[in-house]
DNA sequence: GTCTATAACTTGATAGAC
DNA sequence: GTCTATCAAGTTATAGAC
């Protein structure tokens, strides 16, 4: 990918996430990258299509990562504690592109929503999979296992919108503390 | 409010819900109350005023909310369950408003953006309050009170995305299950 | 690959008749 | 209070010179 295209994919992330993808302007977008609106048409090829690429391949990594915890012989709590560290991780390394696929993906258009759409499905598939082999176990506490894979997708989702790393708190202790609080509770 | 009024506000919210702020036109909101677009003004100011009362409203209701539990005299770890049952309720009566409340408020023009931000800041401090009195007291797990604090927030915030009153399970059983998660864990 | 110019369309909101 | 007509500004995207 070109050094200019790259930009471009990295301010339009950045500028979805601020204004979120309907108010924010390929005319903002161009000054970003400081070209003029027009020039953004040699680089890509719509609006959306910088969406689409940001959809997806958030996508696929959260589905890839689940694959390769999926295939790992290990215990069942040792793979919600790997997906949930997953999520926290992703979600800390690219905060930006991780907001605009967990806000914006409604934006695309057909066919896209329907494979995005699909895509989300498949992942939550599988997680409320691990989550069912786990209270047949006998390991997790016998929760209705929606309500077990909403809540856990839902307190980790959104980590990045107050977690700074920049903060005194690390990112393994980040972890640590999530994993603690929704493993074990928070009675003592 | 006039019947038409409270029609155009109740519409909007779902039309907001739907599409986000930025993506529903006063066209698309005229068209699902039967009136033309112009009609609308008759009723109301503008497009933000209407986004202005939904974020208002439902910051009020958790305001409000958190001061009665405040005041109770009950233990700690009562007035966390009452709070998340308060988070819990709130959603399910209301699942437009809130969704809105949650998604669209960055969408608030100044000076109106300053004061909800401020309103959200207030209850999450007291919130943190609730926490850190708990932890002190030794009653709750030594976890950093932010992480605490958000992991809740998140894990309960987006409930109306996935929970449909019809189903099977009650409001009552989903705050059982949801608080059982959170005090004691998901581990057996 | 960047520019100027502009097409084609949608937006929120207003003026003024009835 | 609803309508028709319309405005002014903003939108994505393209055409074509350089």
């Amino acid at each position: 990918m070109g050094k200019k295209k790259e930009e471009i994919y990295q301010e339009a992330a950045k500028l979805f996430q601020e204004k979120g993808y309907k108010a924010a302007s390929m005319r903002d977008l161009a000054e970003r990258v400081e070209l003029k609106p027009s020039s953004l048409y040699s680089h890509i090829g719509s609006k959306e299509e910088i969406l689409q690429k940001i959809c997806f391949d958030n996508a696929l990594q959260f589905v890839e990562g689940i694959e390769s915890i999926e295939e790992k012989d290990i215990a069942i709590v040792d793979k919600l504690k790997a997906l949930i560290k997953l999520h926290i991780s992703i979600a800390i390394e690219n905060p930006t592109s991780i907001t605009v696929f967990n806000d914006e993906w409604r934006h695309l258009s057909l066919p896209y929503l329907d494979d995005f759409l699909a895509l989300r499905k498949d992942y939550e598939q599988r997680f409320k999979g691990i989550i069912k082999k786990g209270i047949e176990e006998g390991v997790l506490q016998n929760i209705d296992a929606n309500i077990v894979l909403y809540t856990l997708l839902n307190s980790v989702r959104w980590v990045h919108y107050w977690y700074k790393p920049k903060r005194s708190i690390t990112q393994e202790s980040l972890e640590e503390n999530i994993l603690s609080l929704l493993l074990n509770g928070l009675k003592k």
